[in-house]
RNA sequence: GGGCAUUUAGCUCAGUUGGUUAGAGCGUUGCAUUCACAUUGCAAAGGUCACUGGUUCGAGUCCAGUAAUGCCCACCA
């Protein structure tokens, strides 16, 4: 037993401990004790954007994620801490693109797609690399062997599965539309990612014939031919609905027309407009309620297009000012407001302006209604019509979902109602490309399975893989990062889990356990050894498991061996052939027909189907509705089942003035910099420390100084007792049971129930700040402060010598464990002074302890990690 | 304009279904220290629980209203 130092020193402690942990391979719930006796318990990590390194918020998600995951894993479950990365396309590309410029002042389109592709991933590979080794430094104990990314293999394959079902519901359409577009990074972005900027621009008022209008844009104007009022408006009751007025404007005569709308505003300025259809979204639903004409007038760089007469092939920053000069040397300018302030609609991914323009985009329709495939939803019966929006509705109001802290139901039905189609296509490159091929039509029919006519005389079709035959090409948009990242709970369980294997009639297939064969099937392609196809229930459709093909071997029906090779039910060679014969009627079986005898490895729980639903999903308030809102429509579409059952909605780590924190303010605190300072068990504990769900979390330094303290206190407590009691009490913990002889005795064992019980039911009901807050007060102001106090007349007196340390060690291992999840690593290190345990794989013997060879005492499942939670 | 929250000690915040004397961290003041720990211990000061009214035997907690603050959504041509 090495002697304890005087305090505890994080630094030579972390890596060490995290390493114990990796080798015991207990980060994988399928290798915790008892594995297959264990109840799941999920919580898929929202994955971290791979545009940088981490900050404070990570470590607040990583902190709270963990808590969860350790105190599940030693409450006995087969916790699952799924960890990943999100390719954030528009973000990350960006991102690149802003480098790019900055360096060498060039953009994506000097370069190749791919070319541009391979400096984006090159970039986010390295990001992934830092962010994954900082999460690791949080004590993050999640299954890495599982680990997934937005943009990997199985989730692209989970992606175009999805795509596709959607498409062929119905779900998906293509359409012209207004839509957020951003000329500077020249994509369409959702309304969700809007962010509204405030601005102070110069405001005109013009002379359109009889009226006078107001813009800040007189650029747009050039098409204004529809001049709009209130229908209840006084002012104006002689001019009809209808009603074709002659007027001069900007580039001459023009006749204009009266449209009466409820959406003109009486109280805004003469409370007359004219619209924009084709750059506004308003007057695009305005110009569609009257059938109106919609022209474009500023294409997607921001030039103006012929209808701007003199003006055109100009951008319209710089013809602005020409403008508004022609309109004042025409005399149709009245006046001009200075210092108008407006909001102004921005791209919160990367700060262009949004000019709004009519384009032919992928929509997911919200509102239509489809038929539920498959459903394990309460309320909702397979079959049954529903829409997206009902969906979204039904599982939270119904409590199937359930949001903490509870008033954002309040504020994601809200969000529900006010819901439009969702935009999912990037004019980006570094994203998943849509799965949707075109080409010229062909006179001839006979167009593959997932083609359409289209009236336009082109081509249409959407599949996992690309259509065979000449002239295709794929569709150049990208999806919305969101979409991938919605299905994230489900396709990093494996979604969709099964290769499909297509009857054809043509081959027999035996697939065969041990020297027997057990089942057989029809298949058209032969399956690769290594390969996972899945079975099902032929009625219910309901997957059995996974079977993984160990070995293959081509015969004819007639070749194999009844005795040896058989099927267990068959010993007549033509009963065997009539069973076939019965199953499958269309084929001739012979003695001739080909087989192929698959040996397989049978799993019969696969991840999805043990693993989801989830139980928890943690994040940010923030993100309620981008991710949240969109996991839940894609998850009940696809699985029929709710992504999760629990959201815990955690607030923005603020610096001790409430402030947000910022580069330019100066105020971030860097998580890696504490960690090196104070150590990761202080920075985890400081953040839970007082900080309720969904409530704004201040940080400062002094805090994580103070819970520095703290874990120093724990150091020396368990070091106070390991210097009081004999070695040989060590090996005995099991079997100490701690009497009460004295009142402090039983004041300490009583009030230690206490805090076990409601620190468990506190941390069952996510109330982490409240389970931490009540054990550092037990651990300091009760055990140590008084109980220790009074050890040391009770060590002295022979009378309660024994007594004394039993508690004092009852006492000091049930603080480790119940500090465990919020302080694993000075925990686990305290608890190996106790149990010392030589790092290697789980269940091997330790060599060692005390000095002495002790082969069969301790073992390395007697981690702290992997203990019972006390009870 | 619509919605959602917040208001408790000097500061930052807890306080779960109403129930003794309203708590913590940091800070402040005094004392102690050969003791596991000065990264300490003991003690103290500090609160009309924003305000007004109501329900109740009883309200920080429930209800109504007022005020201040913050956030989200919509967005004005």
């Amino acid at each position: 037993m090495n002697e304890l130092s005087k305090a505890y020193n994080h630094a030579e402690v972390e890596d060490k401990i995290y390493k114990l942990w990796i080798d015991s391979g207990y980060f994988n719930p399928d290798n915790l004790p008892n594995a297959e006796k264990r109840e799941p318990f999920t919580i898929i990590m929202p994955p971290p954007n791979v545009t940088g390194t981490l900050h404070i918020g990570h470590a607040l998600f990583a902190t709270i994620q963990d808590i969860l995951t350790r105190f599940k894993r030693m409450q006995g479950k087969k916790a699952l801490w799924l960890p990943g990365t999100d390719h954030a396309a528009i973000a990350t590309q960006s991102k690149v693109e802003a480098e790019l410029y900055k360096k060498e002042k060039k953009t994506r389109f000097d370069f190749s797609r791919e070319e541009f592709l391979k400096m984006v991933e090159d970039y986010a590979q390295q990001s992934h690399d830092t962010i994954i080794s900082q999460l690791k430094r949080l004590g993050a104990s999640a299954d890495w062997s599982r680990e997934a990314y937005t943009l990997d293999e199985p989730r692209t394959l989970a992606v175009r599965t999805a795509f596709k079902t959607m498409y062929d519901d119905g779900i998906i359409y293509r359409g012209a539309r207004i839509v957020n577009w951003d000329p500077k990074l020249k994509t369409t972005v959702s309304d969700d990612e809007i962010e509204y900027k405030q601005q102070t621009d110069p405001f005109f008022h013009f002379k359109y014939g009889p009226f006078e209008i107001g813009t800040v844009r007189p650029e747009t104007k050039f098409g204004d031919k529809y001049v709009v009022m209130h229908p209840d408006d006084k002012r104006y009751q002689n001019y009809k609905h209808g009603q074709k007025i002659e007027l001069e404007w900007i580039n001459g005569p023009l006749t204009a027309t009266v449209i009466k709308d409820e959406a003109a505003d009486m109280e805004f300025g003469s409370g007359v407009m004219t619209i924009t259809p084709a750059h506004s979204a308003i007057d695009f639903e305005i110009a569609k309620r009257h059938g109106l004409d919609i022209e474009q007038i500023i294409d997607d760089r921001g030039i103006l297009l012929p209808i701007a007469g003199e003006f055109a092939g100009q951008h319209i920053k710089k013809a602005r000012a020409l403008i508004v000069e022609k309109l004042q040397k025409k005399g149709l300018l009245v006046k001009t407001d200075e210092g108008y302030i407006h909001n102004v609609a921005t791209n919160s991914r990367g700060g262009g302006i949004i000019e709004p323009q009519i384009k032919e985009q992928w929509f997911i329709d919200v509102n239509r209604e489809f038929p539920m495939r498959h459903s394990e939803i309460a309320g909702i019966k397979s079959g049954q019509m529903v829409t997206l929006k009902q969906l979204m509705r039904h599982v939270v109001q119904e409590g199937l979902i359930k949001i903490i802290p509870e008033h954002f139901e309040k504020i994601y039905f809200h969000w529900i109602d006010n819901l439009r189609d969702w935009c999912i296509s990037r004019q980006i490159w570094y994203g998943h490309q849509i799965p949707v091929w075109y080409r010229a039509s062909l006179p001839s029919p006979g167009v593959g399975e997932g083609s359409r006519e289209r009236s336009d005389n082109q081509e249409i079709y959407c599949d996992i893989t690309p259509p065979k035959g000449e002239g295709w090409t794929q569709d150049t948009d990208t999806l919305d990062t969101w979409f991938s990242s919605g299905l994230w709970t489900f396709s990093t369980l494996g979604w969709p889990i099964e290769k499909t294997i297509d009857f054809d009639h043509k081959l027999v297939d035996l697939v065969k356990t041990g020297s027997k064969i057990k089942t057989y099937r029809l298949t058209n392609k032969q399956v690769a050894v290594g390969e996972t196809v899945t079975t099902h229930n032929s009625q219910s459709g309901q997957l059995f498991g996974y079977l993984k093909i160990k070995s293959v071997k081509q015969m004819t029906l007639g070749e194999i061996d009844l005795k040896t090779d058989g099927h267990e039910k068959y010993t007549d060679q033509q009963e065997f052939f009539n069973t076939f014969r019965n199953y499958y009627p269309a084929l001739d079986v012979s003695a001739n027909s080909p087989v192929w005898i698959y040996d397989f490895e049978y799993k019969n729980q696969p991840d999805l189907n043990l693993y989801h639903p989830t139980d928890v999903m943690e994040t940010g308030y923030d993100i309620l509705f981008f991710w949240v809102a969109r996991m839940i429509l894609m998850t009940t579409y696809h699985t029929g089942q709710i992504p999760f059952k629990t959201v815990y909605l955690h607030g923005l780590v603020r610096d001790k003035d409430r402030q947000k924190m910022s580069k330019s303010k100066g105020n971030v605190i860097d998580p890696l910099g504490v960690i090196d300072t104070y150590g990761t068990d202080a920075l985890r504990f400081a953040l839970i420390f007082s900080t309720a769900a969904g409530n704004d979390i201040p940080l400062s330094e002094d805090k994580i100084k103070g819970m520095k303290h703290f874990a120093n206190k724990l150091w020396n407590i368990s070091r106070y007792i390991l210097m009081n009691l004999p070695a040989n009490t060590k090996l005995q913990i099991p079997n100490l049971k701690p009497e009460p002889k004295t009142e402090a005795d039983k004041e300490i064992l009583s009030k230690l129930d206490a805090v076990i019980k409601s620190a468990t039911k506190n941390l069952d009901d996510f109330h982490l700040h409240e389970a931490a807050q009540e054990i550092y007060q037990f651990a300091w102001h009760e055990f140590a402060d008084v109980y220790i106090e009074a050890s040391k007349k009770q060590l002295a007196d022979t009378e309660t010598k024994q007594n004394t340390e039993a508690i004092l060690l009852h006492c000091l291992i049930a603080i480790l464990k119940l500090l465990h999840p919020f302080m694993p690593f000075v925990t686990e290190e305290l608890w190996g002074k106790l149990h010392p345990v030589k790092s290697g794989k789980a269940g091997q013997p330790s060599a060692e302890f005390n000095g002495v060879k002790e082969e069969k005492l301790v073992k390395n499942d007697d981690l702290l990690i992997v203990q019972d939670w006390p009870k």
